[in-house]
DNA sequence: GGCCGGGGATGACAGCTGTCACGGGCAGGT
DNA sequence: ACCTGCCCGTGACAGCTGTCATCCCCGGCC
């Protein structure tokens, strides 16, 4: 009885190296790899896979948007996040969309796997950092425009140009921003986006 | 007669998967992997590889400068650079510092085993995307002040801050921002920083 | 010597930013 | 009906930014 493995990631070499890596062991067996959010569920639906290793990262679908369409399609399939990047809101979001774990790309290859046995065991696993680290972050404090305008902030653009791109008033961007900045505890725009973009709220 | 490998990425996860996939290869062999830059040339002085594959992205010492010391310490060792992301600027100081060969992590498994093999009989192995790129973009047009400066406007920090942080005239900041501001084509100072970013001339 | 480029600095000026006060509209609670 | 929170907008104001002209010093080069 193997563990039927479908792997998402959008670094061609990545893909091969933790497939190879999965299936050296004897209870679990990759059977496909995509490098696209939005060819997971396709993939998934032909091959029948116990487990999804999806990254957050990827074009098409992200990461998080990929859990809810593989949860929605076949809720018997389970989703292990594993990622690069330990951003706390990452973390919360995804087990919102359906995540049954959630790991970083910096666990020792032994622990990758105990945590796909887990998975499917039908257990929750969570890096331990994290989950302590998502507390103390806690949720956004951002409203929606708030965080749209943040978003457009991150590159260094200028209030007009953002404005123009949400079709609002420069005035009406420059409070979201002043109001933002003084959420984060920062002085200008880009600090406020940055930080926000750390502690996940983007 | 097989060859040695030395395997250096920050995330430990990578880092086993790469090595479960090169060992794989019956005329290849791991024989260590560090995870900081500063350990590349112990490691290597400890268990003498015939080839170094190095990630850009390190604690320590990045792997541009890991290279430049794994060359001065052992000459005879080859040095692979394998990142995840292919700033043209990187390729040529990648290459300055005496780097054999610059893949990115997008290539299929098999073409990396093949540059491993390549670089090791003495070829250039260059991704040829990158390549044509690394032309285009050129040498950087910024002065070292210019540069300098610029780093420290990534993330959105005042002019004030800049000036306080290198010791110099708030005027002077002014007049180094402008002029990168011009030679980069942009608006702000931080797309100037980000688009210099993106050429690798940071 | 004369010339030029880089670094450092000053002063001035238009324009952009961040803050604040204020107004209006619209949903969700009590 | 009332209050609260979010959204959108205006106007004003101090302060920051980006640009330009103009100095100075220094080292390299013809």
């Amino acid at each position: 009885m193997v563990i039927r493995l479908l792997l998402a990631d959008d670094q061609v070499l990545v893909r091969d190296a933790l497939a190879a890596l999965l299936d050296l062991e004897s209870d679990l067996s990759v059977v496909a790899t995509v490098g696209r959010g939005d060819e997971v569920v396709g993939a998934a639906r032909a091959h029948a896979p116990d487990v999804c290793l999806l990254d957050l990262e990827m074009p098409g679908l992200d990461g998080v948007e990929a859990t809810s369409a593989v949860r929605a399609a076949l809720p018997g399939t389970r989703v292990l996040i594993v990622t690069t990047f330990g951003r706390p809101g990452y973390l919360r979001r995804a087990l919102d969309a359906g995540a049954a774990g959630f790991v970083v790309k910096d666990i020792p290859a032994a622990e990758l796997v105990e945590a796909v046995r887990r998975v499917h065991a039908g257990l929750r696993v969570v890096d331990p950092t994290l989950a302590t680290e998502s507390l103390l972050g806690g949720t956004s404090p951002l409203t929606e425009r708030e965080t749209e305008v943040l978003r457009r902030a991150l590159e260094g653009a200028p209030v007009a140009r953002i404005a123009a791109s949400l079709h609002l008033s420069p005035g009406t961007v420059r409070n979201h921003l002043s109001s933002a900045i003084g959420k984060t505890g920062t002085t200008t725009r880009v600090e406020a986006a940055r930080t926000a973009q750390d502690r996940g709220w983007l």
